[in-house]
DNA sequence: TTCATTTATTGATTCAGGTCAATGGATTCT
DNA sequence: AGAATCCATTGACCTGAATCAATAAATGAA
């Protein structure tokens, strides 16, 4: 089904302002269509993530399960990449859970093929290396949020940036992204509703 | 002083398999020494970091500074590389201090000297693909433990793993790496050697 | 060495979040 | 539809960290 690739051509060219329709046609043969089930797990503790993939559409999610309590790492929604990429980057075993939140496709590209794709296809390095910047600095500025900012300040602002992910996501799950219990988030609620009762739901 | 040149050379090395002693002679002449007094301040909020810096001897802290209370982002020692990566990246201003903790000395790569690099010595995408991706593992680590550990656990982490750091810099800083105040600290302190009264001090 | 400043400790109090437990409302499955 | 499971809320209690304040210890400068 070549329509399935047309969200993740449009998605590479954008980030890759000098790829050629030539190149893209060798690099697109590495790629490999996968669906998956709301519930699925795709990666678990001990196993090495092999692949990077864009997400055609639906939901992801990558947890810690630390003594029977989970912590959510990151979410992942259509139109973005997906990847455990410190397993991936570093071919160790994942340290974390992947699950599927809701039924989804994903576009992989394995560890061999990107490997082939950095040795064979022009500015492809530039490209991984911009990449890999830029997830730098999207995790840098979690980690500022996480020093600097309480729970209750981390939760306004996933409400504000991102409410349709808080929307199609159990409470509890963001919670666990925001660090906290899911009894900590219902009271935070509770209390941000009680000084903004125009806000009420 | 070709002297100062040794370290950052044997450094680069290693993490570049394939340089080659001319690759380097060019590579070099992009370098600056630069000696900084304890007590300056190398970027404020508001500036673009301009270089990244391999620190041939001395410390560096990077913290934000809000509201009066100052938050630290990361210590930077002797033999490893400093640079406010997300300004550096992205050319947007820093949004935290950089401050020199002891006498320093580093050796600079400045913006335009890195990209002359990328575009003329072979394989340095690669490298700077490599880093990129090393950086985010490590700063990943970070997040986990911010997330996942206690106060407590990780000072008895930073105790064990880099109890040299621990020594040369104030309490109060290592307090504000572990995202509490001076106070929490010192009680935190107080608590382990209650607990564990073979090592006291 | 002495004085001034910075840093670390300790106490008292307050508060947010954790934990345990119970309830009621939603979803999902059959 | 009915049953079972999952999820969100609320209450009671506890704990660890923040805050404010005072003091002691360590560091640095004159």
């Amino acid at each position: 089904m070549g329509d399935n690739y047309e969200k993740v051509k449009t998605f590479y060219f954008s980030l890759w302002p000098g790829l050629t329709e030539e190149n893209w046609a060798s690099f697109e043969k590495k790629l490999i269509i996968k669906p998956y089930k709301k519930g699925d797990c795709i990666l678990k503790p001990g196993e090495v993530c092999n692949t990077v993939s864009f997400i055609n559409y639906g939901l992801i999610r990558s947890y810690y399960l630390v003594d029977g309590r989970e912590t959510t790492v990151n979410f992942f929604v259509e139109d973005s990449c997906y990847s455990n990429y410190q397993s991936f980057l570093s071919r160790t075993p994942s340290l974390m859970y992947t699950d599927v939140l809701e039924d989804t496709e994903v576009v992989d590209i394995d560890y061999d093929g990107l490997q082939y794709v950095y040795d064979n296809i022009p500015d492809s390095e530039r490209v991984g290396r911009l990449v890999a910047e830029q997830l730098y600095i999207i995790l840098s500025n979690r980690t500022a949020s996480l020093l600097l900012e309480t729970p209750e300040q981390r939760y306004l602002k996933i409400l504000q940036e991102k409410p349709d992910l808080v929307r199609r996501v159990p409470q509890y799950m963001v919670a666990s992204y925001l660090g906290v219990t899911p009894e900590a988030l219902s009271r935070i609620r509770a209390r941000i509703s009680k000084r903004v009762p125009d806000v009420p739901a």
